[in-house]
DNA sequence: CTTTTTACCGACCAAGTGGTCGGTGAAAAT
DNA sequence: ATTTTCACCGACCACTTGGTCGGTAAAAAG
């Protein structure tokens, strides 16, 4: 069993160096033979494991990308009290990797899904079911704020979940410019903003 | 002079041509020959007019881009008396295009934003001072809407402008995954609440 | 010990890629 | 009427692309 071992090994560490560099490049301006020679591997090992550059990709997708997105989006959220705490906490961590040039995966998700649009349906089906969980999350735990009389409960959910992926996919593209480190901190405090006006008042009736 | 203008209508085809199919595949995955080919041109006229492909995109973003983005996201804003509102019309009328699937030029912006960055800094150059250009204009609105008391005095422009672009960004970036209309629907009204949270309430002290 | 399996090698291929360059013919300048 | 200019042509070039395929060596199975 040793050799099955040595062929996961190997695959992972395709797949780990493939998503570094179709991250910093672009998928299609990143050549099998980029990953290759940085890995000191040969086409035939690539080939040996992977049926084309397109299944490579969407394998990364499913082992890589969909845990990171699981483990910083979906599960710090699920597990807190005041969804609105929960949320900006998780959008916060996010965005401070990537005020480290790190890859946060909400926004290699975005990034992909525009070069992929109107280039392979495939792919883009692929990062789209991952949204989707995102998204259903986010919706799931604004109800549960509505029936801890957290959340307003006249707010679209649906709507306000669609909102907030849009401000931190946007956010993320900024940061690329440069200047991270201030517009993570400008878009944490017009978050809360926004946050105030979806608030339950406890005052009123 | 028949022959200027000759010069100049071919140029200006190859260029609208060029964005049109830049914007759907990507500025790496198109190539000059796919842009001839669709125009019955040939190498040679389009070197020719043009030093290189990098060169021709340069020439469109500031001869096309730059127009669109100052006639759809600048223009409008400036002449408006409500902020909010100018932003909301301004933004509702960019997603209109959005929805009947044509490129709204904020959108083209960040998607070539993200797909240069890291790639070619002189195109992101560019693309970048378009960007800062709207967000000035946002920051410059915003401040005139504190002096006439609608905006609140403690919000800081430079983030509430950030905030917006990147939710702009952002909604453009999931509109292409379908769904257009309802999204755009659900965003303005969100909009709405996050401007309820900027506003100067007149009711207090 | 022999055979089979398999991870990996690297030369090779057809189909592009951006870019060059010596032409051609019609309009403009002389 | 002649010459010059110039928009445009298309064969060609060096190079890269994703992908193939016959091979090798070492581990696993017999």
């Amino acid at each position: 069993m040793d050799k099955n071992l040595k062929r996961m090994a190997t695959m992972h560490r395709m797949q780990v160096k493939g998503l570094e560099l179709f991250y910093q490049n672009g998928y299609y301006n990143t050549s099998v033979d980029d990953i290759l020679k940085s890995l000191s591997l040969s086409k035939g090992a690539f080939y040996h494991h992977f049926q084309s550059k397109e299944d490579f990709f969407i394998s990364i997708v499913q082992n890589l990308i969909v845990q990171k997105v699981y483990a910083m989006l979906i599960e710090p959220v699920e597990s807190h009290e005041d969804p609105f705490r929960a949320i900006e906490a998780s959008f916060e961590n996010a965005l401070e990797t990537a005020v480290h040039n790190e890859s946060d995966h909400g926004f290699v998700l975005s990034n992909f899904m525009t070069e992929f649009n109107n280039r392979n349906a495939e792919i883009t089906k692929y990062l789209r079911d991952i949204y989707k969980v995102w998204e259903v999350n986010l919706v799931s735990i604004l109800q549960k704020g509505k029936t801890d009389g957290i959340v307003a409960r006249h707010i679209d959910s649906e709507a306000v979940a669609n909102y907030l992926i849009s401000s931190f996919i946007g956010i993320r593209t900024l940061m690329v410019e440069g200047n991270a480190k201030v517009l993570r901190y400008q878009y944490i405090q017009q978050l809360r903003s926004y946050f105030k006006s979806l608030q339950e008042k406890a005052m009123i009736s």
